[in-house]
DNA sequence: GATGGTTGAATTGTTCAACACTTGACTTCG
DNA sequence: CGAAGTCAAGTGTTGAACAATTCAACCATC
């Protein structure tokens, strides 16, 4: 049975994948305060592993511990966007420009990505087309051949999901992404890496800018935002 | 007091830095099983605590757990060590190619790990030469000026940490190190980067090979040692 | 003698209840 | 007002208990 398979799990992971997938999602807001007893409650375990979980999401930076104080989902500052920002094209450049051999391993899941990507947005489901996206990029690591950096990767995206998947749809242009992205795709599997890389800075530049610009309160700079 | 300082830290915190420490000065073995109950009573703790304890350091792939068969000391594979060398060659020459500016914030402490090398190798302390090498090294992710990057390689240079002051003293060539470093650190107090980074890749691809050759049970070669 | 199932002690996983300590808000008093 | 004192709520930590799992020893069967 696959029992076998998911009980082999702690009940404090299971609560951690609980959680991070709340976040993840924007059910859980940056700020909002996690009490332990509650919450433990709800979810039918005890204070310790809930603890336990709690620490895992904390060491994860999704999840912010203050002693005494509680825990409270993260929140996400305009130097973490560029910081974040910044490693992004560090690694996903080198990444694909380290593609030189090997990328049918890796191709199949891109194009994997690119169209979950697309149904999501045609289904306006938000969350999942960040996910998606973000999927898309992350599987760039993978021309690194390195576990550690791919776990590395998957942990700093997931902080960057969680700033993302909160800024309004409306001041978004969901489906300008598609074209880009199949782009990208286009050019590694043609092994034209340079040119590939370069369409990635520009991407990756611009969804940074847009990015301040929402979380700055303003509009993306496109067309002029009727509000809601 | 300090003391305000201190307890700030929360006691499961405390201990997995005891734990920290012994495993990177190689009191703990790797492959060595932790026993909760009789640990977390000679340090005076509950088992609860303990087990934040090895959460923690299991996070940072400093101990391993499986499940119902308790945690132990993390063994580091030659696909492991690659894999490391892998990053530093990566994340160190990027650093260093990215030293343009802001170098004197950083080049004191260089000179610090310096010195505080040769010392240690004068006084025959293995375990704090390691500790000053990898600082040294560390040190240059500090050019990149990201939080997130730096935290990261600390947690990667601490796997190999462990790996490495296993290895015995007498294969090695202490000494040999610090005009390397010396060379690095003039380069870069110079300005000359790419100079620089060439002698840095050497110096990690010797270091490298060193260390598997021991791991598998060669001598180095130093000499008129005929190996791979 | 080899194979395969059973038993049981040891250890980890999880829960629970209690207490200590810290924090932050509220109250009181100058 | 403002400073000091008070107090409830929440986290930090402990100790004990029980459940679940592992591993080795044992036994029976072929």
């Amino acid at each position: 049975m696959e029992r076998s398979q998911i009980d082999r799990v702690s009940v404090a992971d299971q609560v951690a994948s609980i959680l991070r997938q709340r976040i993840l999602t924007g059910e859980l807001r940056p700020g909002t305060p996690l009490q332990e007893v509650p919450l433990a409650a709800s979810l039918g375990v005890s204070r310790n592993t809930m603890r336990e979980a709690t620490r895992i999401l904390s060491l994860e930076n999704l999840l912010k511990r203050s002693i005494h104080r509680g825990v409270a989902v993260s929140q996400l500052s305009l130097k973490d966007v560029q910081e974040i920002y910044h490693l992004r094209r560090m690694l996903e450049i080198a990444g694909i420009l380290a593609a030189k051999e090997r990328r049918s391993e890796v191709l199949p899941e891109l194009r994997t990505a690119l169209e979950g990507y697309a149904r999501a947005v045609r289904e306006r489901d938000w969350p999942r087309a960040v996910g998606f996206d973000l999927q898309f990029h992350s599987l760039l690591i993978r021309f690194h051949h390195n576990r550690r950096l791919e776990a590395f990767y998957q942990r700093v995206i997931g902080e960057l999901r969680m700033g993302m998947v909160l800024v309004d749809r409306g001041h978004d242009h969901p489906s300008a992404l598609i074209p880009v992205h199949r782009k990208i795709y286009q050019l590694l599997a043609a092994g034209n890496l340079k040119q590939c890389a370069a369409v990635l800075v520009q991407h990756l530049d611009d969804s940074e800018s847009r990015l301040i610009r929402v979380m700055n309160g303003q509009p993306p700079k496109r067309k002029s935002r009727r509000s809601v």
